[in-house]
DNA sequence: CACATATTTCTGTTATGACAGAAACAACTA
DNA sequence: TAGTTGTTTCTGTCATAACAGAAATATGTG
């Protein structure tokens, strides 16, 4: 490939600028801009790209795209893909928006939550056999552990529910309560 | 307050135990580690504390708490309260945890889920009038949009309940499908 | 095996964020 | 008003993360 045919220039205006705010929008999400733009990228478009292309792309170095691939991967929303008559590995994303939730969502209870809980067990576990701790002191490391606990196990069962009953629970939401015939009492 | 009375120092061992750990898991969640470790201090201690109390027990600089007590005071999980016979500001912090996990809900859904709907929202109509993007593309910023949508409701909606009813859809977890035959269709 | 091509790891640079200490700015009291 | 105490803003330093480019390492193919 001697001229570099820019995928992004080639793009209509509008993906584009998906693609670029979708790198912003990273930030706040606490992904770097090249992961980011990376993943727009792959999930808007229709066919698998290489490495290469997906640098020459957006402008970022070769090195950069191998890493960042490695960390979609890594959160299982980006797969390699092999593409007939090309050697070179093609990458494409996930494009069922409700899967992409669930993936990004289970790696951050794994950085967040499961390390949270195994502190506060330690935490509480020393705290529970010293007579310096006041009894106050001991109930609210008892009550952020229990919480983080509550939420660990709602994690997980979220988790494991398919999609479509997902999709419904959000899409009830409030109603929920006054289904399950929970606002009284 | 000539000689330096370090709060944390006649704190139980598991007490500094838990501000310090408290601290590193900040790291995982976006805050740094001041923030985290100031926060942990004033939930755990059973009095408001000044902020020099609490910049030498942490051994942290003046400037930086009072920074982080901003910041607190932001996602509304530390207040500032007076006590009598002392000019200086005292603060204290959320201990209902439930609340607490609402008032962090919150400003994360204002970071991170309502700038993105509102890109997303652009990026949508601007491909509604393009003709360069094609039926699958625009698809795919629709279904985007769509979920990004749900979330936002669905954050808000959730928002709104009582701690109390909160709880209890928590602690349904899974059982939720069944109660409301969800399972099957 | 030689040679091409694809990928990963290494190294140095740059940009960003955390933080301390100083300075500036209140607000109160004698 | 001068002095005291408490708070915030400013400035410079240091540590970390992002990143490019080069080097090293596969994984082929003729």
């Amino acid at each position: 490939m001697t001229e570099t045919t820019k995928t992004i220039d080639v793009m209509p205006e509008a993906v584009r600028r998906f693609i670029l705010h979708w790198g912003d929008m990273g930030q706040n999400w606490g992904v770097n801009r090249s992961i980011a733009q990376i993943h727009a990228l792959l999930y808007i478009s229709e066919t698998p790209l290489p490495a290469d292309v997906i640098s020459e792309s957006l402008g970022v170095a070769r090195s950069n795209v191998s890493n960042s691939l490695k960390e979609l991967m890594a959160f299982k929303i980006v797969r390699r893909v092999p593409v007939a008559g090309d050697r070179r590995d093609h990458f494409t994303a996930e494009t069922d928006v409700w899967e992409l939730a669930r993936r990004i969502a289970a790696v951050r209870k794994a950085r967040e939550i499961d390390p949270a809980l195994e502190t506060l067990a330690h935490c509480l576990s020393d705290a529970e056999g010293d007579a310096g701790v006041s009894d106050e002191q001991r109930r609210r490391l008892r009550e952020m552990h229990a919480f983080t606990s509550d939420m660990d196990r709602w994690y997980s069962q979220m988790q494991a529910l398919p999609v479509r009953t997902l999709t419904r629970l959000v899409r009830l939401g409030d109603r929920i309560v006054a289904l399950l015939g929970l606002a009284k009492s």
